[in-house]
DNA sequence: AGGCAGGTGGCCA
DNA sequence: TGGCCACCTGCC
């Protein structure tokens, strides 16, 4: 049976608070993190990864990996963006004259936006329609332990997109994907006679990228975005959802706007690292709903 | 018990 | 373009 190392500092960049942590893996960019009560820490699964995190101080976080996998740990530090100027990029947003938005990045400082791998923020994301973030969740896990790796025991990867080949549409809807499976299945079936797309998709200036992806079934505006913010490093998309039209609406009195006007707005408001902004100001309302 | 949830695609004017 | 609706499933 694989065993975990001991905990070994990560020296943090910018630092983080524990209840960012806390956002950060579990606040809906992705959903294969969960606390362990009695280890107190984070365990969660990435690509072919597995790590455990527990909160340190501000400037480090303690990490075990499994003992066989040494590569886990500088991989965690990629997924975690720690190569990014975060500070920077929380300054150059426009919270001088926006007075939520310094309100929203004060309540949640350190946060980042994880660098997962594409393929599977694509999935995860083709399963988070009309579903809240504990149901999506369950929907990977069970992918996971169905079709996945086995990284360690009771620990699998989500499933590539050549293992979702193999699964029917039946097999999916078992695992509780309802209309999702679909979609999923009619995906996995496209990428499979585009071998490439994805890596193309992820490597392409934002616009283009987005046109491509959502040529996938299942695949719109909000979950291109989605993917291509928390699985591609393009910061500039802005995700709109029914939690950023309700903050749009309510905090920044634009009632009436359309998604597409509002995805304007986001843009051309909060600028290039839009996407950034959009996850403080999502964090915000998911904690104080108006 | 019925409506709603980090949406999308199809259909109609 | 803009509005409306079905679509799985589980939870309040």
């Amino acid at each position: 049976m694989a065993d975990w190392t001991s905990w070994t500092p990560l020296p943090l960049t910018t630092s983080f608070t524990e209840q960012t942590l806390a956002e950060t893996l579990n606040g809906g960019q992705a959903f294969r993190w969960n606390f362990l009560p009695e280890e107190s820490c984070w365990q969660g699964v990435w690509g072919q990864y597995v790590a455990r995190i527990r909160f340190s101080d501000k400037n480090h976080l303690l990490v075990a990996t499994p003992a066989n996998a040494p590569d886990t740990f500088p991989a965690l530090a990629a997924y975690l963006r720690d190569d990014f100027d975060w500070d920077a990029a929380v300054d150059s947003l426009p919270w001088r004259s926006d007075g939520h938005l310094a309100k929203s990045l004060r309540a949640f400082p350190g946060l980042r936006i994880l660098r997962q791998p594409f393929a599977e923020a694509v999935l995860c994301f083709l399963c988070s329609a009309t579903k809240q973030i504990p149901q999506i969740k369950v929907m990977c896990e069970r992918m996971a332990a169905t079709l996945g790796n086995e990284l360690m025991p009771g620990i699998h990867a989500l499933p590539t997109w050549e293992q979702l080949t193999n699964a029917s549409e039946t097999q999916l809807r078992s695992l509780g994907l309802g209309f999702r499976a679909k979609n999923i299945k009619k995906s996995a079936d496209l990428l499979a006679t585009q071998p490439g797309l994805l890596e193309r998709i992820e490597n392409a200036p934002y616009e283009e990228a987005k046109q491509m992806l959502v040529s996938l079934p299942g695949v719109g505006e909000k979950i291109a975005d989605c993917a291509l913010l928390f699985g591609a490093a393009k910061l500039e998309a802005f995700p709109v959802d029914t939690w950023i039209i309700k903050v749009l609406e309510k905090r920044y009195t634009l009632e009436g706007w359309n998604p597409a006007q509002l995805s304007r707005f986001g843009r051309v408001h909060y600028g290039p690292l839009a996407g950034f902004a959009q996850q403080f100001i999502f964090s915000y309302e998911r904690q104080h709903p108006t």
